[in-house]
DNA sequence: GTCAAAATATACACTTAGTGTAAACTTCGC
DNA sequence: GCGAAGTTTACACTAAGTGTATATTTTGAC
């Protein structure tokens, strides 16, 4: 069995080669079940499909499917490794010199949204999004449990270096608050753009798109 | 008994004397529920309080607690009477000519979050916002569908209206889109605010804030 | 006051998302 | 090939939320 399965895994795994049989096994199944998961909902509609669908389609238990992923929406989605406080802060503290902060927790979130190396699930998510845009809305509990990290490291790090406020106004917990969800509304504008037009959007392209639009003449700041 | 349910009425709806007996009752039931169920979150933890213990301390079956409110979280935030469709459309095609129409949106928006008119109901609202501001983001089940009917209304309008646009190089749908996520963005910051700090934000205060602090220096449009 | 109609509340049974546990199986490093 | 470590599964469970049919309450007209 050694050869045939190190033939389908050279096959399969484009991006990387030296996985282990487990890792490639992991993998193969992530995207065999998001892949199902997407299908079902084009077929059916995000409501008629339940998990245990996905998980009949998948072949696998349902346990299984929660042991890859939080729920149902982050399989359509594609959330997944959402950062965690540690992680956040670390990406802060050791930032370079280009651009505020702002634009390092924006980044960060939309690189950890719909990134996928497969060519076709990321073709079928990008068809579920725009069947059923309410997918953007609906299934937002991983990012609102993100929004609560990103709170508490922005606000942490504003803490420890006050002067990099945006807002000096501001104490560093609202700015915390309102940098959190900024940049998960960037997210989601990077993403709807994406889904409805195929074009990449950058996170700086949706922050001006953003800025643009709650201050059309500019005149925030005169 | 009539005279005694005449008292009572009187005692408690300040704000609206000719209420009926049914009216009356339904209100105080919202009150009561929305008490207890914010009683046990502070005393106990959001994790740790069902809908059936909000049941039983407010003395109803569970059927009858989701007849008041969709969601246990809804409950909770006082979300309700969100707009529909027809609401918003209405709101907008009849608006007076200040600001532009997304100052309408995101005033309807915050004026349907947390309004309530019992001053307990209120203190406790702020009070578990303070202990578990997760709930800002974890129970947005009903503002998302909002955004949905929000995105769909405003794309309608827009396309109707295209001179109207905030961003002229952006289709109404892409617009509408950004609105309605700006808008709900609005709202929770409000209601943040409000929270923790008591003072009043204005929906143009809070679009100020999350514009400077989008473009701080004002170079979008230069 | 009484009575029919409309609105509400309740009991009960049901579906579905999501979790915990212990046993069986698979991969890994040696 | 063998033991340790990681994964999958079956199974039982909790809790949110819905549908239905029945009982209760309010209302408005007489």
């Amino acid at each position: 069995m050694a050869s045939a399965d190190e033939e389908i895994r050279d096959d399969a795994s484009k991006a990387s080669p030296a996985l282990g049989l487990r890792d490639y096994k992991k993998r193969r199944m992530r995207l065999e079940i998001e892949r199902q998961a997407l299908r079902l909902v084009i077929e059916h509609g995000y409501d008629q499909v339940t998990v245990e669908d996905i998980c009949s389609a998948a072949e696998i238990s349902k346990k299984t499917f929660f042991n890859y992923f939080p729920s149902k929406i982050a399989a359509l989605m594609g959330f997944r490794n959402l950062p965690d406080a540690e992680e956040i802060v670390a990406l802060l503290e050791g930032r370079q010199g280009d651009g505020d902060y702002f634009d390092v927790v924006a980044r960060l979130m939309g690189s950890r949204m719909s990134l996928d190396d497969d060519d076709d699930v990321t073709r079928l998510r990008a068809e579920v999004m725009r069947l059923v845009p309410q997918l953007f809305f609906h299934g937002q509990k991983e990012l609102f449990s993100a929004h609560g990290v990103l709170v508490q490291a922005v606000g942490g790090y504003l803490e420890r270096h006050p002067q990099e406020r945006i807002l000096e106004d501001l104490s560093p917990e609202r700015e915390a608050f309102i940098a959190s969800s900024a940049a998960i509304d960037i997210a989601r504008i990077q993403a709807m753009m994406q889904a409805c037009g195929g074009e990449r959007c950058e996170v700086g392209d949706a922050r001006r798109l953003l800025a643009a639009y709650l201050d059309p003449q500019g005149h925030v700041r005169p």
